[in-house]
DNA sequence: TTGTATTTTCAATATTTTCTGAAAATAAAA
DNA sequence: TTTTATTTTCAGAAAATATTGAAAATACAA
């Protein structure tokens, strides 16, 4: 291929495709992968002229993104315009996400189980035994990905990598 | 409350949310969350009564986490219909879950960036270089993940339950 | 065979989600 | 102040996704 412009689309396409199977917004996805692979910092404007989307859905999923704390408003002095880049590093994109899941899905998950749990207490028969047994698992193992999202969402690079490299 | 299928009907609607969220079709984690807190088999025509969603919807879903190993078939002798149940122990479903996303988004995501990476190795200019340098840590990045879900999704509950105690 | 139970398919429909574009709001400059 | 640039909002449109239900296919029994 010729033209970087075309390669990056095909990446951008491709990214969108991995966060969709993730249930992460096609069009966010893309920015994403459009911010990470950009050398400088883009204002929405670019990013509508690049993806063809509209000023409304460029400006509502850039506001997502930085909402996860997965890109970030860049102030050039002198300049109207705001304009955001992404985190480029893969490691701290992780952390990121492991933060915010845990926070948004994970917690509430948890809080919900406990819900489910307290009020199947009373309840008699093997059914109601089979019900609270399985929630009082899947509870505890809801309880340990809290725990290990919680710590990367805290870590620095090299306990990250030391981590991965151990599992690997 | 008084009624276990009360309770358990709240259950499934939290655990289609959590799916929802993670991108997979609702209707595929309630039918889940109704197999794993169930103490028996059940049939198409009582998750269909169950979750009041059609035959069709019904079958595939079912066939749907059948295809991805987290429900199975069982066959009762003397019996027509077939039944369904689900693998109750959480870190097996991980470790299900963690084989079938490595195979079916992980592992095409790195070979989609292979070939955008080959296809941009003779661009020229600094924007290339920052697209290179890019995706060739995306691309190391993912190369982790892959491995670390291989191996996860080929581990025994001892060995899983220790690495998850380590991050912990 | 023929009849009956069960599963599977799929076109039509419904629902949910995403996107657009223009108007309103805000912020900065003149 | 007025003008101009920029961001934000949001009702309606479009697209994507999920669901229905009935017909076709299959499997089993008589």
């Amino acid at each position: 291929m010729d033209n970087l412009e075309e390669v990056q689309n095909k990446f951008i396409g491709h990214w969108g495709t991995l966060g969709s199977a993730w249930g992460v917004n096609k069009t966010m996805t893309q920015i994403h992968a459009l911010l990470i692979t950009s050398k400088e910092a883009l204002t929405t404007d670019e990013i509508m002229q690049r993806l063809s989307i509209s000023r409304g859905n460029a400006h509502s999923n850039v506001k997502e993104l930085v909402s996860w704390g997965i890109a970030k408003q860049v102030i050039k002095p002198g300049e109207r315009k705001d304009y955001y880049t992404a985190e480029k590093e893969a490691w701290k994109l992780l952390c990121t996400i492991a933060r915010e899941r845990k926070r948004r899905e994970i917690e509430p998950a948890i809080d919900a189980l406990a819900e489910c749990l307290n009020e199947s207490k009373d309840l008699l028969g093997e059914d109601a035994e089979t019900f609270r047994k399985q929630l009082t698992e899947l509870s505890e193992f809801l309880e340990m990905a809290e725990s290990i999202f919680g710590r990367l969402g805290r870590s620095e690079k090299t306990k990250v990598l030391k981590w991965m490299m151990k599992l690997i």
